[in-house]
DNA sequence: AACATACGCAACCGCGAAAAA
DNA sequence: TTTTTTCGCGGTTGCGTATGT
């Protein structure tokens, strides 16, 4: 839809404040910006307008340079797999883009933001009375929910993590070593956590496990529960982010383990 | 065909943290 | 140590396009 560069001439738009051009960028400015990149490197964006003649400031000129012109961007749309990463990281990091980005190789942190409100953010209006009260009825419906859900996924690990650990110790009894294990239902839970470490500490990428192996976590999922989800998604209108995180990580449990980090 | 609305995305703004002077 | 500058982040806005009526 966008090319980037506004081709035509969109002056009428452009405001000019002081000495600083505002707007789209021309394809003109986009080669001085380059030209300056290749020569000084990227940084002290706040000498780029000296020493190029780019009438920008710093700040324009570095959105430009990270959100599109970067030589390592990936163009083209979000695939299945990099959405269900930005799923994944969005539940345990909430709105902090620039740290999912950083598990995206080329995508930037606008894009996955703009990604993230348009797909997922539901537009919150101010709801008539009789909307609200009907979306407190639909609260406490898919609280209930919700619940269930929470119930039935602690059973799920619960049981998976006994046949985790009945697998492990089979093992290590046969290779006839020493291991310790862990004993108390918080280490359990700890066990079918997707992650132990955020990804800036350790560097990860991400494949996805998912069975068939196409990254489509969502393809398996039954409609019913899509359903369910996508109630619940909703009520991001009521609650903001603080219920997602919990939602999501109740979700992923519940496809079993669908990221894993590898070094 | 004309208009209204929704959607998608680039770019801006304000703020705080880190680095430099 | 304090002040100033630079950088990075998240939220928001504005505009072009797509879609619906």
């Amino acid at each position: 839809m966008y090319s980037g560069v506004m081709e035509r001439n969109t002056e009428w738009s452009v405001v000019e404040e002081d000495r600083w051009r505002k707007g789209p960028w021309t394809s003109e400015e986009d080669k001085l910006l380059i030209e300056y990149v290749k020569l000084h490197g990227e940084g002290r964006w706040n000498s780029v307008a000296r020493l190029t003649g780019l009438r920008r400031n710093g700040k324009s000129c570095r959105l430009r340079w990270v959100n599109y012109l970067r030589p390592d961007l990936k163009k083209g749309q979000i695939t299945q797999q990099e959405e269900s990463i930005i799923l994944e990281l969005h539940a345990r990091w909430g709105n902090r883009w620039s740290t999912i980005a950083r598990s995206l190789p080329g995508r930037t942190d606008n894009e996955i933001k703009n990604y993230w409100r348009t797909h997922f953010k539901k537009k919150t209006k101010k709801p008539s009375d009789a909307a609200e009260r009907a979306k407190n009825r639909s609260f406490k419906r898919q609280q209930q929910q919700l619940k269930q859900q929470q119930h039935q996924i602690q059973q799920q690990q619960q049981l998976q993590y006994n046949l985790d650990m009945k697998g492990i110790i089979d093992l290590l009894l046969d290779e006839n070593d020493y291991y310790s294990v862990p004993s108390t239902s918080q280490e359990s839970q700890e066990m079918v956590t997707i992650y132990s470490e955020t990804p800036e500490q350790q560097g990860y990428s991400y494949s996805m496990l998912n069975g068939n192996g196409n990254g489509n976590v969502y393809a398996q999922e039954s409609s019913n529960e899509e359903i369910l989800w996508d109630g619940l998604w909703n009520l991001d209108d009521v609650l903001g982010n603080s219920m997602q995180p919990m939602m999501l990580q109740a979700k992923t449990a519940n496809v079993h383990n669908l990221v894993t980090p590898f070094c």
